[in-house]
RNA sequence: GGAGUUGUAGCGAAGUUGGUUAUCGCGCCGGCCUGUCAAGCCGGAGAUCGCGGGUUCGAUCCCCGUCAACUCCGCCA
């Protein structure tokens, strides 16, 4: 069967496409989205990956929703089909019966199904074309970082997800038995690609899963979560990797506007405007504190995540755009391995939609630099292993920055739970399906 | 780890100031209808009202416990 691994088989025709064959015999294959039936008339409706096709049938259909059919007939032009074009039935396969009891009807809208309905059906409920919408977006995104990466010089990687030792701290990780010893799902990418860096590859990017074994249940969390990493070297200062961000932030959201208007229209959603993102605020955290308070009219010491939705009305508001980068985190806000500058850093996040989207920042490079600081977290060379030699023998000055994968589909979409964007999410209780 | 809200049919919800056959929509089963667009119309099946205990003549409703889900906080992407 070699060559027909990714075309179709020889007859089938894509919903998509059945406009091209007006007056020929085609043949379709796909699942029963829903039937009408009229009496002496039936209209089967077909869905495959491309979209819907109306069936015309003279007899009455007695397969169950969601039986997979392969159908043949001829395509017709006609006003009153949906998208102008209908098949009149000439012969009907059954390729696989569907039980008539579906845990909950796929053609739907899913915004009647509570979410945890959803999350346990998943091969169910992934088929309701408005929920796959969301990862046939969200697959775009992976491809638009990536694309805009490549075209810049960077290089993808795949780091091991198992690590020996060394953890980054500020957050809880799972221990794995890993023969006679344990390991730790690695918490991001962080030592790996700062090590590529080093290594003389200067710019890189990975997109993988990571893993936080921490305890909270809240709708922006899940516990392994899709990370789209980035490092790169000879930079001066975080607002490179900001500079580097909005270019990126603008080439996603352009991309997304030429090639997901169906994705966006199934959940009546629009992106920030591409030409306004040179424009996103960078505000110290110092200043972020000081908008907040004044907006909520008391002190707030942290940007919580109320400060963030707070902040983003605000940038909305003054500039026009619901993202904004807040530098200079104070030191004890952010890890070991931060670039400091004074009490503060080298350290930013953005913030999209009232949603932390990113932290990233410039890590310091020197071996020097590094010993005198890790006294003050508590830390010693030996703990962190090989992480140590990556500056002892020459590591340009460098940062990076991370976007969280469901994170950002969910914004862009405008839903409300980020597991809604992970096709089979861990969260503290959920390990199925 | 803390706080709050909610558990009623396969799914989404209403309701009972404690009372006899627990309601609606979707889905499911059967029937009618030749142009439907979430088709329409008629009929039907399906619920020990999360679980356990208590109060009461009587509990789905009140009380206690328990389990689960969701939301929020700390922390984070």
């Amino acid at each position: 069967m070699s060559g027909l691994g990714y075309r179709e088989t020889k007859m089938r025709v894509l919903a998509k496409d059945i406009g091209q064959y007006e007056g020929k015999e085609i043949s379709v294959s796909g699942w029963i989205h829903r039937v009408r039936e009229l009496g002496q008339i039936s209209f089967l409706i077909l869905r495959d990956r491309t979209g819907l096709i109306q069936v015309v049938c003279d007899e009455k259909v007695s397969e169950t929703n969601e039986t997979v059919l392969t159908i043949i007939g001829e395509v017709q032009a006609n006003e009153k089909a949906p998208g102008g074009y209908e098949i009149h039935l000439k012969e009907k396969t059954v390729l696989a019966e569907a039980a008539s009891d579906l845990p909950f009807p796929v053609n739907q809208d899913p915004e009647k199904i509570g979410i945890e309905a959803i999350l346990d059906n998943r091969s169910i409920s992934l088929r309701n074309p408005k929920i796959k919408a969301i990862f046939t977006l969200q697959s775009d995104l992976i491809r638009y970082f990536g694309d805009f990466y490549r075209q810049n010089g960077f290089t993808e990687i795949k780091s091991s997800k198992l690590i020996g030792h060394g953890t980054e701290g500020g957050t809880n990780v799972f221990e794995v038995e890993y023969f006679d010893t344990k390991v730790f799902l690695a918490q991001s990418p962080q030592f790996y690609k700062q090590t590529m860096v080093s290594s003389g590859m200067e710019r890189v990017f990975e997109i993988s899963h990571a893993y936080r074994a921490e305890k909270h249940e809240t709708a922006r969390h899940i516990n392994e979560y899709v990370s789209m990493d980035v490092e790169m070297g000879f930079i001066e200062s975080e607002m490179d990797l900001i500079q580097i961000q909005k270019d990126l932030m603008k080439y996603m959201f352009t991309q997304i506007r030429k090639n997901n208007q169906a994705e966006l229209d199934a959940w009546g959603a629009t992106t920030p405007d591409p030409e306004l993102c040179d424009k996103i605020p960078v505000i110290s955290h110092d200043e972020a504190k000081k908008i907040v308070s004044e907006r909520l009219g008391k002190r707030v010491f942290d940007i919580n995540p109320e400060a963030e939705r707070e902040i983003c009305q605000w940038a909305m508001e003054e500039h026009g755009i619901d993202l904004v980068f807040i530098n200079e985190f104070p030191r004890k806000k952010r890890p070991f391995y931060t670039y400091p500058k004074g009490l503060k850093t080298m350290s930013y996040d953005l913030v999209f939609r009232g949603l932390e989207i990113t932290t990233g920042g410039r890590r310091i490079n020197q071996y020097r630099m590094l010993q005198e600081t890790l006294p003050k977290f508590g830390m010693t060379e030996e703990e962190l292993g090989d992480y140590i030699s990556i500056f002892k023998y020459g590591c340009p000055p460098h940062g990076g920055f991370a976007i969280g994968l469901e994170r950002l589909t969910q914004k862009i979409l405008g839903l409300s739970n980020v597991k809604e964007c992970s096709l089979f999410p861990r969260d503290r209780k959920r390990i199925t399906p």
